[in-house]
DNA sequence: TAGATTGTTAATCGATTAACAATC
DNA sequence: TAGATTGTTAATCGATTAACAATC
């Protein structure tokens, strides 16, 4: 019994998952206000949710808090950090340096939250050779060969989505576990990569829906 | 019994609304190439929701399907894009003209769905006064302006965190139904007041927390 | 008509909320 | 110690899936 369920660390729901970036939010902020600790109460009273769903989504991943007490601000923040992945980098190339690309390249955020792009592709001739970040815009024949010869992690996929399955192949043949895909295209992808979808159309037709 | 819920169509969830974008583009492409008809389990096997989830998120709006056929593929689609909106045009704002302001404005796909951005603010000097579509980028003292004379319906905010919420006040104040948040804010608006949060940095933690 | 497939009710599953004993 | 608040189990709620009668 012991052995074979050892490292089975029971599967947390994906709504618990999404539910931990804004409470990593807000305990920074709490942290910038030298603010030391917190019961889920309190935070459910800034966050929105129950306390009873904060206390059952932090003890998925341990024990964090004390009875009697609450949370340790600062214990709880870097135990966050630690289960979100936000203690380590990862290299990424964006494939569509337009202006989606641009503005994820650029956002100091994502950077400082460990997302470090190494590589811009694309096709178009006033953009391929250009710099960004300082580095130049690669053009998209070259992608095969650049993951060939660095570890990159991540590929996101700003492109028309046409061509959005077919990068999706290069960036995963060249060892990408992770993608960002900003296209309407549903991505077929081997069971170990993992596929994130930002789906800007399908939030604003959700907008719309509501606005009849 | 009859007169007091006439007009009250019972709540559909968020999860089902969030459903329709992809039954709309799946059917979308039908469309394209010419199949006439499609049944529950068809659709079942394109996009992977099970039948039985795909019927009793239409049945949400009416009985679109015909027992022993199917559903007309032009006529299913045709009723989507009523339910989710398509088939009006909204005037929105942009404030926050930089590369995701940008790539929003420039995402033709977005104009097509019924998106029409006819004003763009910024605070940068380098930005302010260029043109962005063949309209001039105004300053973000105008918005207020601006609002007052035009009918803006949406408002889409892709500045720095630390403005959203006062960018968010300009807007509802002048008449804006619905934003479109690119920030991490959560914004606090009325109740008649509909937020449509995009958090990149939320999809891009839960992409790092599968990484690991 | 016989076969197919919907619309809809019932059963199941999973996620959220409530309750409370454990304990700091 | 008494009070507070967690960790965790139990109850509730809502969403998904299964089943099947209605009907084209």
């Amino acid at each position: 019994m012991a052995g074979k369920n050892e490292n089975v660390k029971k599967d947390v729901s994906i709504a618990v998952i999404r539910r931990l970036p804004k409470y990593y939010r807000y305990l920074e902020e709490l942290l910038k206000k030298d603010v030391t600790k917190i019961s889920s109460n309190e935070l459910s009273k800034m966050i929105g949710f129950t306390a009873s769903q904060i206390r059952q989504d932090l003890n998925n991943f341990g024990g964090f808090g004390q009875q009697g007490y609450g949370y340790n601000v600062e214990v709880l923040h870097a135990e966050l950090a630690k289960i979100l992945g936000l203690n380590r980098d990862y290299n990424a190339v964006i494939v569509g340096a337009g202006n989606l690309g641009h503005a994820i390249a650029n956002y100091d955020k994502f950077d400082r939250a460990g997302l470090k792009t190494i590589g811009y592709f694309d096709v178009s001739e006033e953009i391929v050779g250009k710099e960004l970040r300082g580095i130049e815009v690669l053009h998209l024949d070259e992608l095969a060969n650049f993951m060939e010869n660095n570890e990159v992690e991540i590929g996101i996929i700003t492109v028309p989505r046409t061509q959005a399955q077919s990068i999706a192949n290069v960036l995963v043949e060249g060892g990408a576990k992770g993608l960002w895909n900003f296209t309407t295209q549903d991505l077929e992808v081997p069971e170990d990569v993992l596929v994130e979808n930002v789906r800007l159309n399908e939030s604003l037709y959700t907008l719309f829906y509501f606005l009849n």
